[in-house]
Parts: structure tokens; sequence; C-alpha cells
DNA sequence: ACAAATGCTTGGAATAATGCAAATATCGGA
DNA sequence: TCCGATATTTGCATTATTCCAAGCATTTGT
């Protein structure tokens, strides 16, 4: 065990164990969510590495998902497929492409990401006050890349 | 929206919107964990709806799962070709199987689920007063079926 | 200008997952 | 006892994922 903070490592501990068995209970309702969006988990995963502005090479995307180049070149070919992602050359280097969300690629991104924002029922069994305590607590957890703000606008997708 | 209690929907949303980030940017550490683990996430879920007492039916797994009766079939059946799970007779019913994790099966998954249990690293940022602010909070959190508790001991696998 | 390195795609091969239809054995009720 | 319902498994077909080895075009360092 972590010796350095005894105390702290085991309230993170027990706050962890919580929070886990509380994300495997609701798992089912946003897996069901990814599936009616007619993604695979895979899919789903790769459109929140993508983004309509900020194009990424290939290299970067299989770096981040850990898989080989090539498999990077699949997952990339099936999104661009269904119209959700495309490929643009590279500025400066032309061995290189950009990868982009579509428009198609950004509007169901945006309600897919919607979706799964919306908080599982059973965070209502809470109280207001409890609510309230969980969050203004979770707030404070170290910030990840926020996932893009989810508007819901635009043509359906 | 749901107009029930709106303030209780807006601080709900805020509080999982806050808690979904973070399991997102923890998840690559657990799903290193599992690949590790020789598993792929579909055994890994597997292995937790058993136990080495309460024998399951091949039936209510395929319900739990939410999948085709053959496919909870090839499941069990790899869980079985690798020693991590074996199939007995029911005692009543001729028709049925009960599945039960083996020895091998349950130090697995209590292993696997330690390891999900120990807490990211980013949590031990926080001060120890937000802590246990959030052990506090999450605790409260709607009883999930408590996945057992991991106990390390016995032979090594 | 070359050779080695880089970025990506293709071709192939293996495994994982999943469902449907058919076959088997058993159970339960009329 | 006989028939429809139930529990599982098998055989098949399909889709999803992965990685490795090769091949191409381009870039870089010397």
């Amino acid at each position: 065990m972590p010796s350095a903070t005894p105390k702290k490592a085991m309230v993170a501990a027990e706050a962890w164990r919580a929070i886990f068995d509380f994300i495997i209970a609701t798992a089912p309702q946003r897996n069901r969510y990814i599936g009616e969006s007619g993604l695979t988990p895979n899919d789903s995963r790769a459109l929140t590495s993508l983004s309509t502005t900020a194009g990424r090479t290939m290299g970067s995307l299989a770096e981040e998902w850990k898989c080989d180049a090539s498999t990077a070149t699949w997952i990339v070919d099936r999104l661009e497929q269904r119209g959700l992602a495309e490929r643009r050359p590279h500025p400066s280097d032309r061995r290189a492409r950009l990868v982009l969300l579509t428009a198609r690629g950004a509007r169901l991104r945006s309600k897919s990401l919607a979706r799964m924002y919306l908080p599982p029922p059973e965070l209502l069994e809470l109280d207001l006050s409890e609510l309230v305590a969980l969050r203004d607590a979770v707030t404070k957890l170290p910030p990840s890349n926020p996932s893009v703000i989810p508007r819901s606008r635009g043509p359906k997708d």
C-alpha cells in the first residue's frame, strides 16, 4: 500500500469503490445508448478523439488508441464510409493525412455525448442536499479534457 | 427535461457529468489492467456474474448479459476452456446446467476486481478534506450489488 | 543525391462476438 | 402417456477487431 498518506489512500479507495460500483451498475443503460446510435463501442470512442476543426494525423490517433497504425486506418475507414469523418491532405507533409469530423460526424458525436451525460435515474434517488454535496465534491475532480459541450441542433442524425 | 424537480435534475446532471468525464479520463488505465489479465472485456464481465458457490443457469446468464442463449454458451465455453468456470448438472432439472467459478476463476476474478478497485492516481490530487467530502457523498449512492470483497490469497493466478 | 526513417495503406490471417435455425433432452400438464 | 414448452448446444454466417509483413510516397540527414 502507498505509505505516503495512508489516510488519504484509504479514503480515496473508499470513494473510488463507491464510484466504480455505481459505474458498473449503470453501465447497461449507457451501452444500450451506444448500440442504439448504430455505433460500436469502438466507433464511439473514435468519434470522441476527433473534431471538426483540429485535424489529427493517423499516427497520433493510433498512439492515442494504443493500436497498430493499420488498425487506426481500419477504424477511420469505418467512420469515413459512414460519412462521419474525412481525411484531408496535411498542409506541410504530403505523407500525412489529417482526419476531421464531418458535420454529420459532429452531430452524431454531440448527440451521443449528450446521451452519455444524461444522469442515470438512480442518481435522482438522492436528496437534493446529498446531490449538492456530491456535485460539489465531484466537480473538484482533476479536469479531464472536457469532451466538448453537447449542443443539439441542426438537422437530425 | 424532467419538470418534476428541475433543480434536482440540474444538480444531478452537473454531478454526473463530472463523474462521467472522470471515468472516461481514467478508463485507459483500467483497460490496460483488463488486457494484462489475458481476458477480453467480455470475459471480465462474465467472471463478475459468477461465484464459486451459487451456480447460475445458462439461461439466467444469457438474460443478464442480454444476449442469445447460444452466445452465452460460447462465453461460458471460453471460460471453461481456460479452467475458470465449470458446468455442473442442475440438481432438480436435468435439462439445465449450473455454472460455477472454479478456484482458479475465483482467484483471477478477485485479482481483477482488486485492480479495478485501485483508485486512479488522479484521485490523490485532491486534498484530504475534498476526498472525505467525496467519499461521504458517493457512499450515499444507491447500493449496487457489491461485487464481492476482493481478498487476495491462495496460490497465484 | 542517397539511404534510412517516417506516415499510411493493403493484404492476410486469426480471434472475438453475436444471432438465427435446427437438433436434443427433459419437464409439466391434460 | 402424449404434446407443447423449456434449457442448452451445434452448425453456420456475419461483423468487428487486431496485428504483422509489405509496399508506396515523401521527408530528412549527411
